[in-house]
DNA sequence: TCAAAAGTGTTCAAAATACACCCATGT
DNA sequence: ACATGGGTGTATTTTGAACACTTTTGA
């Protein structure tokens, strides 16, 4: 998803008191953010519908929240404004992973036909840089703007074919996300503020594809130091609530960032 | 490193039979590359020197190898071929990690004044993707071509100022490699093809930081079933000659990937 | 009272660590 | 003969893996 569609509302980043109005935008990188979240036990993803005058149904209708960059804006600025701008997400854990530049990642016809409605040279060759986003479903609610007309969530083990390369990019997030999850406390972002442990072990199941024996889980994870209990308690659950506890940031970094692994 | 004057010469690649003369700049984006070899039982970075009129000494003297991409290639290939065209190595093993795309990035004086030689835009903005490489430093002979002067060794413990934003991606490489070098068999990239065991241990030592028991070591490299013995021994050392041992690939994708930590 | 998930320990096997001496070779 | 690095085994500790029943709650 990129375009220059975008530019046609002003930003209301604090951070840049120029509208992008009289910004600059640069024709040839554009940024694209595979957003995951954790929703019914599952790892889903989050993407928009594009706005088009000839509505798309079907394929290519879905596409990753991204666009080009301006002139002025470093990469990871320009990451956080254009989720901004089509999903209104802020102040989310964003993080680049890998940049795509296949000569013809924007030739297919639908995509094609797409650019002429949002580009000035919808042939352009783009690059993208590709970020990866975590968020807390419940705390954060994702509404589409810009040339987004709805923003969707959709499981991953269901997506259909996005525009562009963004299957490629969708793969390589989760390459990314999987690889990382045991070395950095990624599952946090993805938690409520309190969860209970069995939520936690969940998250890891459903980003690693395997199943783990629940003592030996919580035995380690307590064994950390940096899981704490909390005084609550689920509320509203059909048996016995359990317990919440919470990530305790700055436990985890004086404990010199040694995570666990399963 | 980035710049138009490797299109002043053809290009040898057999896989694009036209030359470089016909193909158009992409003058928004580079690849610059981080180049690891194991010399001296250090880990060692290639740079290069900048051709220039005046020639510079000291600060910025020395760049990573880069420069901007072509139209029609796709981010490997380009990193590839600029390679090729400033330093002769080609084939060998070479990994996109981190893009780089501050908008004053290139806005140093003594940058500004070397692209004023070798860009038609020096002023343009430009994001670069950054790769690392891994060479075995006996069996390729890196020489300068193209706007490169000179290539030079550098032990990482040792780097100067770099040009542009090159010490930082030096930086990330060096992360980058760390954080690989115990999930793939990435140190069989900086060694020959026959290795004593107290070398493959020196490779991980140096780029981990971390020194190793040699016995614990030995059990373990041998442990994992794709390090083997050959029939050769270690020739002209005042010692006992060390066995010779190899990367067995084959053996190596069977066992699954399933990598050594220490 | 029932259904549903929470919570809890022990045993066994495997892996990690710490550690010191003799050996083969070239000079 | 000596200097240099090569090569080897064991004991201890730590970590990983497998496994089943009782408890608490809301409906």
């Amino acid at each position: 998803m990129e375009g220059v569609a975008a530019i046609m509302h002003e930003s209301r980043d604090k951070t840049n008191s120029r509208t992008n109005l009289t910004r600059k935008v640069n024709t040839h990188v554009s940024v694209d953010c595979v957003i995951f979240g954790f929703k019914d036990s599952n790892l889903e993803v989050l993407v928009i519908e594009r706005k088009v005058p000839v509505p798309l149904v079907g394929e290519g209708a879905l596409a990753l929240p991204g666009n080009l960059i301006f002139e002025d804006e470093d990469l990871d600025q320009a990451a956080e404004r254009v989720l901004k701008e089509l999903t209104n997400l802020d102040e989310i854990f964003l993080e680049q992973f890998k940049s795509f530049g296949n000569p013809n990642r924007l030739d297919k016809k639908e995509d094609q036909e797409w650019l002429k409605f949002i580009r000035t040279v919808p042939e352009a060759r783009v690059i993208t840089v590709a970020y990866y986003a975590l968020i807390q479903v419940d705390k954060y609610q994702p509404s589409a703007a810009g040339f987004a007309t709805q923003t969707r969530w959709i499981p991953i083990s269901d997506i259909p074919n996005l525009a562009f390369d963004h299957n490629e990019i969708c793969e390589e997030a989760l390459k990314q996300l999987r690889s990382q999850v045991y070395r950095r406390p990624l599952v946090f972002e993805l938690l409520p503020e309190m969860f209970s442990l069995a939520e936690l072990q969940s998250v890891y199941e459903v980003i690693t594809q395997a199943s783990l024996d629940k003592r030996n889980f919580r035995r380690k994870i307590l064994g950390t130091g940096f899981i704490k209990e909390t005084s609550q308690k689920q509320i509203g659950v059909a048996h016995k609530p359990a317990q919440l506890y919470r990530f305790d940031e700055d436990l985890f970094e004086k404990s010199e960032g040694s995570f666990v692994s399963f």
